[in-house]
DNA sequence: TCACAGTGACTTTTT
DNA sequence: GTCACTGTGA
């Protein structure tokens, strides 16, 4: 089309005099990030600013008034969900972007990887291997390593792979050190060839090496593309960005968008200095930054400031509110978990009285673990809650059996597949047999359903009948499929290369090609006549032959799970999806790459309080946020310093800038941890933040108990602080003068209600903390050291028994509570 | 082959 | 405190 020259050719957007609504009611930077033309574009958008609508604008834009074929438009998401809302998005703007390439980035990568698996010599009906399955390959490669060693393994090699580096790469030897490592990486990789299937890191780094090595490819797949946009840039890692340098060519519009201040996934591999130097990596990028933020009150924005300011190697920006007023942020000083929860509930509780839902309530934590004491006691208080992400659908057992019996059916070379089905439930057919099976299916290049029908001649008994009802599951499931669609492998062929328009997978869709197909009912229903024929009636019937149904059954009544249940949830949901081997290949796809799949329809739309780590809160927003756990030792770790210390100050910057209208932070004097009770000291981060900024939640005139009972003692003044280990033993700047002595109310009051408690700690430290010494704890009162164990950092840890019966544990040199008594 | 108890480990986790 | 892995014994 004439329109890309003249994209690429101009610098001055034509600002015409009238805009369309649509754009006039941009802010002007937004609109001039919507306008741009002809350089790179970094549009450096803080949160809540608009970011998600400046891109779906920019890519109706392009297509409505530029002229722009929605299919020579590339747009690069992280995650599902934000796929799906740019798609929804654009398409609202106009119609004709939802034939945009819309995707996240594995999922553009094994849509690239599918039309041109041969050039890598992949079959196109390649499986998406996930960690765990990534672990239990190496496992049945390395069996002498344990499978601990082979998780451990396993994400390092999924962390090299961030980096695209390969087991023969010279700067792999520079991230990691072991020596093994290299041995074990290129096997894994040659095993996992031998599946014929790939893992997440490869749906990246191949299409990235078919770029660099085929030139045609590499010529037709830029052809196509004239623009990229890429979301969340700041998440991006090493191997993307390489993928996106080969995808881009000199006539491409590369724009990308993000906030280096939002970047919290460095641990998987995600690299800053992505963005930070994206403008010198792209000459002549120009930046626009996003700074008016429409979610949040300022009085929310200025602690998020604040704490963020702490951080080096900013872009910087300062986001500014456009909604006026605003009450403070409210922290929450309380004792223990107990109280937390308690606190919790109360907000819940007003919030609702005052005619909130509970949807609007997030409550926000750093691990997992502190999920639970909200699950165990919000039931009792009546308080529907919704858990986000934590024990995900397709991780259950139940559900990896029934993909793993459709993975197999769909590439019988899937070793791991296999090995997780053959005898489940048990056949007989225990780890000798199937060494044995593999070891034929390897030696002789068979699929390992081929290997077990030979094997099937040479075994006996039990063995041999379990073998054959398994062949049989698996021929009958085949049998279904039918011949009505060709076999995988040749779709490659007929799809031509990344700019084909049309094939079974078309472009932006996520399932409606195959969904299409079965609507139409062409070469559908080859089981049976009845009309088209869906996928869920194939999965019923392996889920029944298997034995599956009654295995979990047997397991559910034990237990009291719901896997039956669960594994019905999967019928139900591939129901949507023909029953060819499209559709079964297109639906183990979607489940592959979306795993924030939720059972049960209802857990969407039920009014519900949010638990959710901090994390998952990447993108969302809720009127009212509670941000929990901020403790020295939890958030941040003790041991995160430099770079992992700014990517938590980064994380809790997120987990501030959620909330619309209210935010309360909580800190707990005692944190159980691992079965243990800790005493901790408050979050570095609060002592961040500008104490005018915020005030001390109280618990009102009213009869309630006074919940910040013991905790200022040590909160905020800089010696309590000092003497205790996180901010003192971390070596950061002094607090003293920070705040203002006891003039903050109640909470201050007490501050320094403890003479000597100080020197008190210094002498702990030194001296002798032994075994079946008396001891006095202010809490929990006479008790006998019962252990004493000495740390690296953290001197000794003494664990109690108090007459009360009661067993804790403590560090001398952290607590001041916990005193030494002479007999 | 399975069931059990002992051991040790333990962030975060878009895909 | 919880889970998953590992080794043992039946």
């Amino acid at each position: 089309m004439a329109s890309d020259d003249r994209l690429a050719g101009e610098r001055q957007p034509a600002r015409g005099t009238h805009l369309a609504p649509y754009l006039a009611s941009l802010n002007p930077e937004q609109l001039e990030a919507v306008l741009h033309e002809g350089s790179p574009l970094l549009i450096l958008a803080g949160a809540g600013t608009g970011k998600t609508r400046v891109i779906t604008t920019k890519i109706a834009y392009l297509v409505k008034e530029r002229g722009l074929q929605p299919e020579s438009i590339l747009a690069v998401t992280f995650t599902n969900k934000a796929a799906r809302e740019m798609r929804e998005r654009a398409a609202m703007l106009e119609p004709r972007c939802e034939r945009a390439v819309i995707r996240t980035f594995h999922s553009f990568g094994a849509w690239f990887l599918r039309r041109n698996a041969a050039a890598v010599g992949l079959d196109s009906n390649f499986v998406i291997y996930d960690d765990d399955d990534s672990t239990e390959l190496l496992h049945a490669a390395l069996p002498q390593i344990s499978k601990q060693d082979c998780k451990r393994y396993a994400s390092l090699i999924a962390r090299a792979k961030d980096y695209n580096l390969e087991p023969d790469s010279p700067d792999l030897s520079a991230s990691i050190r072991d020596e093994d490592f290299r041995r074990i990486y290129a096997l894994y990789e040659k095993r996992l060839r031998e599946t014929g299937n790939v893992d997440f890191g490869d749906l990246i780094r191949l299409p990235t090496k078919i770029l660099g090595e085929d030139a045609a490819i590499a010529a037709r797949t830029k052809q196509r593309f004239r623009v990229i946009l890429v979301d969340e840039y700041q998440d991006s890692n090493v191997a993307q960005f390489l993928l996106l340098q080969r995808l881009a060519g000199p006539g491409t519009y590369v724009c990308v968008v993000g906030d280096d201040d939002q970047s919290i996934y460095k641990f998987r591999g995600a690299e800053i200095r992505n963005i930070l130097s994206f403008s010198k990596i792209f000459p002549g990028t120009k930046t626009v930054k996003l700074e008016r933020n429409y979610r949040s009150y300022q009085t929310i924005l200025d602690i998020a400031g604040d704490v963020v300011s702490h951080n080096s190697g900013r872009l910087g920006k300062t986001l500014r509110a456009t909604k006026p007023g605003g009450a403070k942020p409210q922290l929450a000083l309380l004792d223990d978990q107990d109280q937390e929860v308690e606190f919790c509930a109360r907000i819940v509780r007003t919030h609702q009285k005052q005619g909130g839902s509970l949807s609007d309530i997030a409550i926000l934590y750093r691990t997992n673990a502190q999920s639970l004491a909200f699950e165990k006691d919000f039931p009792r208080k009546g308080i529907a809650y919704r858990l986000v992400g934590a024990l995900r659908f397709y991780e259950r057992e139940e559900v990896k059996d029934v993909l793993a019996y459709r993975a197999l059916l769909l590439n019988p070379r899937d070793e791991i597949a296999f090995r997780r089905v053959v005898n489940k439930p048990a056949r007989g057919l225990g780890d000798s047999s199937v060494d044995l099976i593999l070891d034929r299916a390897l030696g002789g290049g068979l699929s390992v359903i081929d290997a077990c029908r030979e094997s099937s001649g040479s075994m006996r008994g039990k063995g041999k009948a379990g073998l054959e009802q398994f062949l049989g599951v698996m021929d009958r499931a085949a049998a279904m499929l039918g011949r009505s669609s060709p076999p995988a492998a040749a779709r490659a062929a007929d799809d031509g290369g990344a700019d084909a328009a049309e094939g079974p997978y078309s472009l932006a869709d996520g399932g409606k090609a195959a969904r299409r197909a079965a609507g139409k009912g062409k070469d559908g229903g080859a089981a049976n006549d009845s009309g088209p024929a869906s996928l869920g009636v194939l999965l019923e019937k392996i889920i029944s032959a298997s034995g599956l149904a009654g295995y979990h059954r047997g397991q559910d009544e034990i237990a009291g799970t719901q896997k039956l249940a669960n594994m019905e949830e999967l019928v139900n949901a591939s129901a949507l999806y023909p029953l060819l081997r499209e559709g079964l290949a297109e639906f183990l796809e979607t489940i592959e790459l979306d795993r924030s799949f939720q059972a049960g329809e209802d857990a969407e739309n039920r009014d519900a309080v949010t638990l959710i780590t901090m994390h998952n809160t990447k993108g969302l927003e809720f009127p009212l946020v509670i941000v929990t756990g901020l403790e020295q030792g939890l958030f941040p770790r003790d041991d995160e310093e430099g770079e992992d210390l700014e990517e938590q100050r980064r994380l809790f910057y997120v987990a501030l800038t959620r909330a619309k209208d209210s935010l309360y932070l909580t800190a707990c004097r005692w944190r159980r941890m691992r079965g243990r009770l800790f005493e901790t000291a408050p979050s570095r981060f609060l002592t961040e933040m500008d104490p005018e900024r915020y005030e001390f939640w109280k618990s009102g005139a009213s009869a309630s108990r006074p919940v910040q009972a013991h905790f200022p003692r040590s909160f905020p003044g800089a010696r309590a602080i000092a003497g205790h280990g996180g901010a003192a033993a971390a070596g950061s700047r002094p607090l003293a003068g920070s705040y203002g002595g006891a003039s903050r109310g109640p909470a201050m009051a007490e501050t320094s209600a403890r003479p000597g408690a100080g020197a008190h700690n210094a002498s702990a430290q030194g001296s002798e903390w032994r075994q079946g010494q008396t001891v006095y704890h202010d809490e929990y009162g006479q008790g006998a050291i019962i252990k004493v164990s000495l740390t690296e950092n953290s001197g000794p840890l003494v664990i109690v028994q108090f007459e009360s019966g009661k067993i804790a544990e403590f560090f001398p040199k952290y607590t001041r509570k916990l005193e030494r008594i002479k007999e």
